[in-house]
DNA sequence: CACAGATACTGCCCTGTGCAGTATACGAGA
DNA sequence: TCTCGTATACTGCACAGGGCAGTATCTGTG
């Protein structure tokens, strides 16, 4: 039947899992769902969250059941005892670091390639898309739970991804406000950057 | 000489050419200096960074001298005239969305699948983490500056990092103080996970 | 009845990761 | 002088993941 049902799992493997653990999902819906509730700290392209649950009926994770709408076939993914076991061992396991990607701030960084106007530029687009962010975030937090059950689950994460996006709308107002006093991207004029620097230093201690 | 000049680079090429434009680095340089400066916001494996400039060569952005130390060979790469200005364009670019990958809070949005104790040590994990993350960034931010004439680009730079760090660890105190009242992982008792959600579905006003 | 938009996927090529493997260089201590 | 640990300087391979294009059917609205 399969030949490797002792592989050692992704992370994308064991959120699908969570997600089977709720309830049965077809591709289509489990991906969709992916993509609503996973997405803000574990994105996977949609591409890939067709994949996944095939390695998980390979590892006896979970049941694959064909149906069809009209013509149109679809398949059905359910959740296995041993699935359900070793999603709790999952739980276990340290999980690895967190990492982000945002390539704004290497813009940033790198700012001294270019002009004021292009830093400013990159700022200000930082600044909107947290703005945007925020403001799905509260939509979700106000609609009605899709599980029923599982809203004090939700009530613990969400309060964290709004705070990163309230935390970098906040950073990027006061760089735009530190800029203003720049001559230019390589030469700060009188503004202090060891000062800023010496504080950092200190919060470690 | 190359095939495919006007190929579109990725964010990793420019985050090279990047330091490439601050000096000349040999590829194990450049490798270990993208890990110290730019994985806290662009993180990539040490084996692509070998590959990168490599293809910034092919595009004619960056040149590849060979020298020696000894008998043990190592390729020196420089910036063109071709790769500042393709640097200085590229800032006008918009940049992708942020994306952050967080396996620890898959863990937490499926701790019902688990019991308290799992949840809560995930939780512990998490803070000392970012506590661990908070100390190296107040260790760099102390440290005399690696480039001089750049200080305020890190001024701008790393108060952001730190922030999202203390975030992070804040909240991580407030959830493991909040599942302290719950009865179970699927029962939180008399928890208001719904006063939560919607102080945040307040917060998009 | 047409058509937009949702459903339900697959193939291809490229980027990126983890790990193992292969050397040489160099300084500190026995 | 020899050894050993650490830094230097990479390459190969298998697999995870992403972007995009393509294919086809279903359903509701005008």
């Amino acid at each position: 039947m399969s030949r490797c049902v002792m592989a050692r799992r992704s992370t994308t493997s064991y959120a699908l899992l969570g997600l089977l653990a709720l309830r049965p999902w077809t591709t289509y819906e489990l991906a969709k769902q992916a993509q609503r509730s996973l997405n803000w700290f574990w994105p996977r392209a949609e591409r890939k969250l067709y994949d996944e649950p095939k390695h998980l009926v390979d590892a006896g994770l979970a049941t694959a059941r064909s149906e069809s709408t009209g013509k149109r076939p679809r398949t059905v993914y359910t959740i296995t005892r041993s699935g359900r076991h070793e999603l709790a061992r999952w739980l276990d396991e340290p999980a690895v670091p967190r990492a982000g990607e945002f390539e704004a701030m290497v813009k940033v960084f790198f700012a001294d390639a270019g002009d004021l106007g292009q830093l400013d530029a990159t700022l200000a687009r930082i600044e909107t898309e947290a703005r945007e962010r925020i403001q799905a975030l509260s939509e979700m937090a106000g609609q009605p739970p899709l599980f029923h059950g599982r809203e004090h689950l939700s009530a613990l994460t969400l309060p964290l991804q709004v705070q990163q996006e309230a935390t970098v709308l906040e950073w990027a107002g006061w760089a735009r406000d530190q800029i203003r006093q720049w001559r230019s991207t390589t030469d700060p004029g009188g503004w202090d950057a060891r000062s800023v620097l010496d504080r950092l230093a200190d919060t470690g201690r």
